[in-house]
Order: structure tokens, then sequence, then C-alpha cells
DNA sequence: CGCTCGCGTTGCGTATTTTGCAACGCGGGT
DNA sequence: ACCCGCGTTGCAAAATACGCAACGCGAGCG
């Protein structure tokens, strides 16, 4: 068990909230600050930490390069950009690629809507596995089994007054998922905003990632939200395609 | 000197080359397989790290969060993004900003050129101290004697057959750009590529970012690229101004 | 101008962790 | 069924990390 690396990481995270001194970070961390000075140096000396014109230490721009570079290093995301842009586009709404990484679901791609809303979602951060639409396409294409397995072992936030509480109700809800082919979120994620998502395939018809339009609820009600879907499919199966997926079925909402 | 932290940190930048197996990472970073799993572990359970299908290690999500998180806490570039936007879109070229971060320059924003041209840069790179126009900007607002200690520590890579190659060569040019207020990079950092950068200045007058506009030789000569110079120092002062910036002067290419 | 305080830094000995070794376990391929 | 590649594990030794106590410096105050 590496605790100085972990240590170290845990600083990091402490800064990702905001800016902060040797001695705050000793105090959060309870870790002696000739402790904290020595990795903090060592984290400065590799870039991932700078200080700043107060002597505060603060993330460093090594992150910004790592970040660019593991990215680029999701092909996904290359295939899905220009489709996802233009979708954005067409729509005018948010919209956003995620993927199923280390037994998470973690945007990777997002374009802000053309309105003055904005949504927590960011690219990096993960979206609840019980609630996020992007997360029940993701899930509807796993195996049983797994799906179970996974099911029983979150923990069900009730985030809103739509949000599913139960594995059983999560699996009922993947099992029509996986039926009529995309996820809906009935504000179950984000109060106030609900979204569609639909599943994007490669060759071997594997669903590797989804893609969701999100739209307050004041701006655009539920049948109008569908109404997007056509679109939203047309989107994600184009991509697919890219990817070399080959349709067998005539797609309709 | 935290060497389980620095070897965690190499082998996050091996990850950042490209996705590896256990073995060829002990090989390349000279570890035992034993210790470079522990690490890995450590890494992947707090999400720097990713397995693959394929059983490789790649860079993890997490490096999204802190990356956005760590952009989100440059005040400087939430207020330059818009401006630099508007400046990309009427322009048409390939737009950077810049900050002194750590005695380096770093990139911290990007816009694509409208055209089929794509450059080096990117965030979270640095930029070449001696070479690069947003740096000279940056530099020639020191202090003389820091700028002779940094100019005495370079390490002078003739990237083109403009690249300056003395610390005399440099700080005449940087004592030029103080005057005339703006810097060009004259395909010293990129062959092929010329640009122009210009200060962005907060409410004490320091100079605290650099913004630049970057062209192919062949798309615009050199007379056309000073074209480009009351936009840009337009966007820069715009900039500025919303930090606080007064200015005292009329401004002239 | 001198003193005090806050905060980053340093030397060092001890405690703790990290490390590599040797072997194991498992899955895939022959 | 066997072998090989590769990830994993237990353990003892080696090496580092750690905290302590004090230092040094700059800023603020009297």
């Amino acid at each position: 068990m590496s605790q100085s690396l972990i240590r170290a990481i845990d600083l990091l995270a402490e800064l990702a909230a905001k800016p902060a001194t040797l001695d705050e970070l000793s105090s959060k961390a309870s870790v002696h600050k000739t402790t904290v000075m020595r990795l903090l140096h060592a984290l400065e000396e590799k870039r991932f930490v700078v200080r700043d014109d107060e002597q505060r230490f603060m993330l460093g721009s090594k992150l910004f390069e790592l970040s660019s570079l593991a990215l680029e290093q999701r092909d996904i995301r290359k295939v899905a950009h220009p489709h996802l842009a233009e979708l954005n586009g067409r729509t005018g709404h948010t919209v956003h690629l995620a993927v199923f990484e280390g037994n998470e679901v973690v945007y990777i791609d997002k374009f802000e809507s053309h309105h003055p809303v904005r949504m927590y979602s960011r690219i990096g951060l993960t979206a609840s596995l019980h609630s996020a639409a992007v997360s029940k396409v993701l899930l509807a294409d796993m195996p049983r089994s797994r799906q179970e397995k996974i099911a029983a072992g979150l923990d069900y936030v009730k985030v809103t007054d739509n949000t599913l509480t139960s594995p059983e109700a999560l699996l009922a809800e993947l099992e029509q998922v996986r039926i009529q082919g995309w996820a809906h979120d009935n504000a179950e994620h984000e109060a106030f905003v609900h979204c569609i998502a639909a599943p994007i395939r490669d060759a071997s018809g594997a669903v590797v990632a989804a893609a969701s339009c999100s739209v307050p609820v004041v701006m655009l009600s539920y049948e109008g939200l569908l109404e997007l879907l056509p679109d939203l499919k047309a989107s994600t199966e184009a991509i697919s395609r890219d990817l070399g997926w080959i349709s067998h079925e005539r797609n309709s909402a």
C-alpha cells in the first residue's frame, strides 16, 4: 500500500477545491507540515503543483498536459467529437459523451448549451450510475449478472423526487432501455433537468459509449425532449458506423 | 525526497505516451514489477489510472477532473476566454493564452484555426522561453535582473534558423518588446509558423498573461501578420480592462 | 529600529514503509 | 495436458518517510 503516494494524491484533491498554504494543507490532511512540504516539493518539481503570487500552492499545468493526452488516447472521443458538435449546433442544447471506465461512468466530452443554462456535469466527473441517462444506456448493454452485481452495490442516493431507489427498479428500467434502445433521465440526476441518451456501438455491436441531450424542464417539455430523439440517434448511429458498426434494424422513436 | 511519489509520477508520464502493460512499465522504469503493480493499484484506486479492455494501463479520468478544476482556478482564463473566442472568430487563426508559472510559460487556453492547419501547441504544454512570442511578452515585463537570471539559465535550443541563440540577443529583443508593447515569433518556435503576441495586464499594470495569433507563413506574409496586431491588441486590452487595468496611453501598431 | 510572530525550511534519528525476491495462480495457446 | 506469459502475493531486508525541534526570514507593530 503506497501511503506516501496516497497522501500526495489527497493533497492534490485538497488543492482541487482551492489553493492553500502549507499549514492549511497540513491541518486538513492531519500530516506534519514537514511531510506535506516534502510531498509538495516533489509535486512542484514535476509541475503537478505550482505556487501562486501569495505563496499558496495550487494545481499545476502538468495536469492540463496529462489530461489533454489522456483525452487524445480515447479514440471514441475523437471520432464522436464532430458529430456531437453538429448535434449541439443543430439542437442548441447541452450534449455529453460518457464512457464506462473502472466501474464508473465518466463524462469525456461536453458541449455547452447555446442558451444561458449551465449544468453540474463536466469532463472528468463521474455520472451517477442509478440516475444519469448515459449510465442507464451503458449498463443496459451488460450481461444481466453483471448488471445485478453493479445494481446491488450501488448507494441509491435520492438526488430528486424521481430518483430510482432500489436495485429492482433500476434493473427493470435497464431492461426497458435495452428494448427501446435509449434512456431518459426524468430529472433523476439533476433537479429541473431532464435528458435522453442513446448508445454508441463498435464494430462488434457492443455499447462503448453513450451520448445525451440535456435540457432544463422549464425550457422544454418531456414531449419536446422526446422530439430530439431522432436527431440524437442519428448522431450516435453515425458515430457507431464510423466505428465499424453495421445497423441491422430500422430504428424509430 | 519522495522516491515512491516520483516513481508514480514517472509511470504517469510513460502512460501519457501510450497505454502499457505491467511488464512494459516495469521495464521502462527499471523498477521491479511488484513495485510498479503496487503503485498502479494506488493510482487506479484514485482514478489516475484505469485498465482498458486488453488489461493495459492508461491514464484515468481523475486527470480530466483535476485539469478542469485547475483551469477554473485560473481566473485569467475565464476572463479572457470570450474575448479570445471572438478574436479567433474574427481572424480565423490560431489563438493562444499563456501565463508564467513556476519559471515556465504554459499555454492555458487555445482556439484552433478555422483553416486546415494544426500546431504543436496544446493546453498544458510549456512554450519555449527564448523563442515563443508569448514568452517574450511575459519576460519583457520583468525586472532586468530577473530577466538576466532567466536568460543566463536557458538552453538556447536552435529550433529553427531564426531562433535566438544567446542571452544577449534575447535581452535585446525583450527590451524592444517592452518598448513596442508586443512581440513576434519569426518562425523561431515552430518552423513555417510565425506569430505575434500582446500582453494582458491586471489592475496594477503588471503583465499577468499573454495572448497570441499564430499563422503558417505560407498562409500569411509577415506584413499580413502585422495587420492582425490592432485586432489582437484590442482583445488583450479589453481583457486587461476587465481585470481592472486602466489605459494611460494611446496605442497603435 | 528592534522585537515578535507566522510560516516555510532543515538536520537527524527512529519508525515505518517500500522494495525485490521467489513462488503462486490463472488463462490462453499449442 | 502442459507450458508460458503476466498479474499477484507473502515476507524479510533495505531504504525511505516521517515527525521533532529548532532555524531563518520577512512582515507587522510598538
